[in-house]
DNA sequence: TAGAATCTGGTGCGAACGCTCAGGTTTATG
DNA sequence: CATAAACCTGAGCGTTCGCACCAGATTCTA
C-alpha cells in the first residue's frame, strides 16, 4: 500500500505483474481525471489500459481495492511532494500555494483525485491512514512556522479547504492562494512570538 | 432552484407536484446518506420513495437534474442555518462549530452529503452557483468579526476544510472545532486590529 | 360536464456493470 | 526437461442501470 521501498523484484514474473500493475494504477488515474471516480469501472479502466477486462479482475478482486490502491498512489505523491518543498516560510508557502492551485491548472483533474479520494475515505476504512498521513505531511511542514499545534490546526484545515476551493473555482490562481496562506501562517506565527 | 418563496401555489395539480417532488428529494438525500452521490439512480430512489421509478424521471428528465436540486436544497438550510446564528463572536463560532461536527455525530451523513455535492460542483458547473452562495453566506458571517476580507478568506477555507475533516474523521469534537476556529478569528481580528 | 393539463405506474429495450471460471501462455526453478 | 508458479484472457451469468413509451387515473379550468 505504502510507496514500495526499492527492493528489486528479481522474478521476471513479478515483475511484469507490477509492470501491469502500475499500467492499470495509470488507467483508474486516467478514468478518475476525465470522468470522476463515480465512472471508476473495471470494464472502462480495462479499456483505457488496453487490456482484458478479466486483467483488471486479476489483479484487484473488486473495483474498490482498485481505487483504494490508485488513490494510496496519489497521496504517495503529495506526501512526498510535501517532504521536498523549499526552504524557508515564503518560498515553501508560495510552493504549496502552486500544488493547491494545480487544481485550477493543467493538473486540475489531478488534484479534483486527491480531493474525491479524501471524502470516499469518509466512507472506506481502508483509505482512512492514508488521510492521517497527508494531515501528519501537513502539520509536519508547517511545524517550523508555526510551533504551537492549535495553530497548526487551524491552518491545516484551510489548506483541505484550499484544495477542494481550486477544485470547485477553476479560476483561483496561485497568487491568491499565496496570499491567503501566507497571510494565515504569518499572522499566526506574529501573535505566537508576541 | 433557489428557496421557493412563499409565493402560494394555488393549483391542487402543481401543488401534489410539489410535494411529490420534496418527497423524492428526501429520498435522494436518504440514499446520499447511505451509500454516497454515486449509488443514486432513479431506481433506487424511487424504491426509497416508495414510487414507481418512472415517476423519477417524470420529474426529473435526467438523475444529475435529481442530484442538482438535491444539493441545491441541502445549500439552503445551510446557508439559512449561517444567517440565523446567534449574534457574538463566541457564541456565534460555537454554533458554526457544531454545525461543523455534527459530520461526527448523528448527522454525519447529512454533512458527508453536502460534501459530497460540493465536490459534484467541480465537475457539473450548474451546481457552481450554489458553491458560490455558500461562500458568499460564510464570508458574510464572518465579516462582523474579520473586517479584512484577506483574514475571511483564509477562515473561510479553513471552515469548508474543517466540514471535510468532520466527515473523515467521526471523533472530531464541536470542542475541538471550536477551538481552531476560536483561534483561528481571534488571532486574525487581533492582527487586524494592531 | 367537457376538455385540457397534470400525474402515475407498468413494461421493456439496450447497455453497462461486477464477477466467475476454465483454460492457455509465459517464466522461474530443481 | 518437468513442474509449478505467476500471468493472462474470452466467454458468459445474473444484475442493475437509464431512459423511453404509453394507457389510464386524477385534477383543474371553463
Amino acid at each position: 500500500m505504502e510507496a514500495t521501498g526499492p527492493e528489486a523484484i528479481t522474478d521476471g514474473r513479478r515483475r511484469k505483474g507490477e509492470r501491469r500493475r502500475r499500467l492499470l494504477l495509470d488507467a483508474v488515474m486516467r478514468v478518475v481525471e476525465r470522468d470522476g471516480v463515480a465512472s471508476v469501472s473495471q470494464r472502462r479502466v480495462a479499456a483505457e489500459a488496453g487490456v482484458a477486462p478479466s486483467a483488471v479482475t486479476y489483479y484487484y478482486a473488486a473495483v474498490d481495492d482498485l481505487l483504494v490502491d490508485a488513490l494510496t498512489r496519489v497521496n504517495d505523491t503529495y506526501v512526498a511532494a510535501l517532504a521536498t518543498l523549499p526552504d524557508g516560510a515564503d518560498a515553501a508557502l508560495r510552493a504549496l500555494a502552486g500544488m493547491i492551485a494545480a487544481g485550477s491548472g493543467p493538473d486540475r483533474a489531478h488534484v479534483m483525485a486527491e480531493c474525491e479520494l479524501f471524502l470516499l475515505a469518509a466512507r472506506r476504512p481502508a483509505l482512512r491512514p492514508q488521510v492521517e498521513r497527508w494531515n501528519r505531511a501537513v502539520d509536519a511542514f508547517l511545524t517550523p512556522y508555526l510551533p504551537d499545534p492549535d495553530d497548526r490546526a487551524g491552518v491545516c484545515a484551510a489548506v483541505d479547504g484550499l484544495f477542494v476551493r481550486a477544485c470547485v473555482e477553476p479560476e483561483l490562481t496561485a497568487a491568491e492562494v499565496y496570499r491567503t496562506l501566507s497571510r494565515l501562517v504569518s499572522r499566526a506565527s506574529r501573535n505566537g512570538r508576541g
